[in-house]
DNA sequence: CAGTGTGAATTTCTTCACAGCG
DNA sequence: CGCTGTGAAGAAATTCACACTG
């Protein structure tokens, strides 16, 4: 459709599907901006301009239909399918994302955990098999796993990063602190929570009181 | 010093400090803005103007140095000293971010986890010692704890926020889906893994490649 | 008449390009 | 001479404000 979503935009979809996943359980079937607005903790006029932007209309007078924003929302996103994902870096990071469960509702199943221990090789994690390195070719091959998430020591990231981007993976989910190198056909992102907690520090200090939200691109290319 | 810091600053600033130190820990002892934006995934500069706006100034000709660099930022960023943490939810993922390590090292020790399990009460996760939810006040008073990490099930995490807040807590780090609603004199900042997924979804799914980095204000206040 | 959709104004952020300093 | 620091240009994002429509 719209040639170009801002990454702005994008980085308030997910809010705005939930809002409006929120709002439908509670038995709402129509919303307006200022109302959906509210919930997702941005400025109405922002989320009209946004969602036009994805050919996402209302109605003049009424406002949206929720159901319709939901499945909107979700097609843009990709959600309309289960994206399987391969944790690497059985550790106590990874374990717990896996031990998490969350993800399978969210359309993300975790298909495998991959480790170098021998230790952990073989065993399963709530339901969840550990390999070793060798097995994600098939795993990608076998179950059309496009997603990855690092979750190793932070001196072995790039070369687990190597190694997914190697065997096909498109999407890379780095909780390390290195700053991954990847080609750019792959989207890569990075979540360090030392990094968020520096940041909480600065405006701690300074008295400002930003309520703000999750990750949104904080630089273009690297080049 | 200066009055406004941009909050897109401020969400480069330990990007900079990581690259920073990482330059020194290899022997580097100045560096120009253009070797230190190409660590850092920022443009040169950004970088310049980033440092110029906090004061930190460079030696026209050489670069800036290392040391000085590294000092600057953390002070600005206020890691000159310990931010002991409270973690509210031993589950899963409490226990993988007490169990991290890396928290201590980089200025955040995790001085108690809170849990309303009884269970759990009374053990310790590497070293850590599990308390239950009305040793909070104590906590703060005595350890000077100012921020709290939410890792509790979304439906609770509203409660464990208004019970930090009331406590006295000024910064909340919250791991779940759920926005929390906090008085403008507390810090919050929310890392949602699903969010961090469904983005990376889209970008895939454009074939749009964005290495891209860690949360950054997503907007201003709520109303 | 309530509330969308959007031109236009505004603000904020980024990048260029270069004067000027060490 | 190389690199910082910054005015000025440019790009992007936000917000205002209102015409318009269901």
């Amino acid at each position: 459709m719209d040639p170009a979503v801002s990454d702005a935009t994008v980085g308030r979809l997910p809010a705005y599907l939930r809002a409006a996943i929120d709002l439908g359980t509670q038995g709402v079937t129509s919303v307006s901006s200022d109302r959906l607005a509210e919930e997702a903790g941005a400025h109405p006029a922002t989320l009209r301009r946004d969602l036009a932007s994805l050919d996402i209309t209302g109605t003049r007078g009424v406002g949206y239909d929720i159901k319709y924003l939901v499945s909107q929302i979700s097609l843009v996103l990709g959600l309309n399918q289960q994206w399987p994902v391969v944790i690497v870096g059985a550790g106590n990071l990874g374990k717990a994302l896996a031990n998490y469960g969350g993800f399978a509702e969210r359309g993300f199943p975790v298909a495998a955990m991959i480790d170098v221990s021998p230790e952990l090789v073989g065993s399963t994690i709530s339901g969840i098999p550990v390999v070793p390195t060798d097995e994600l070719p098939r795993l990608v091959e076998e179950e059309d796993i496009l997603v990855g998430i690092i979750t190793t020591p932070a001196d072995v990231a790039q070369e687990a990063a190597d190694m997914l981007v190697e065997h096909g993976i498109r999407s890379i989910l780095n909780f390390t602190t290195e700053l991954l190198d990847v080609p750019p056909t792959v989207t890569c992102r990075s979540v360090d929570i030392a990094t968020e907690l520096q940041i909480l520090s600065f405006y701690r200090q300074r008295g400002r009181a930003a309520q703000t939200g999750t990750g949104v691109p904080l630089g273009s290319e690297h080049g």
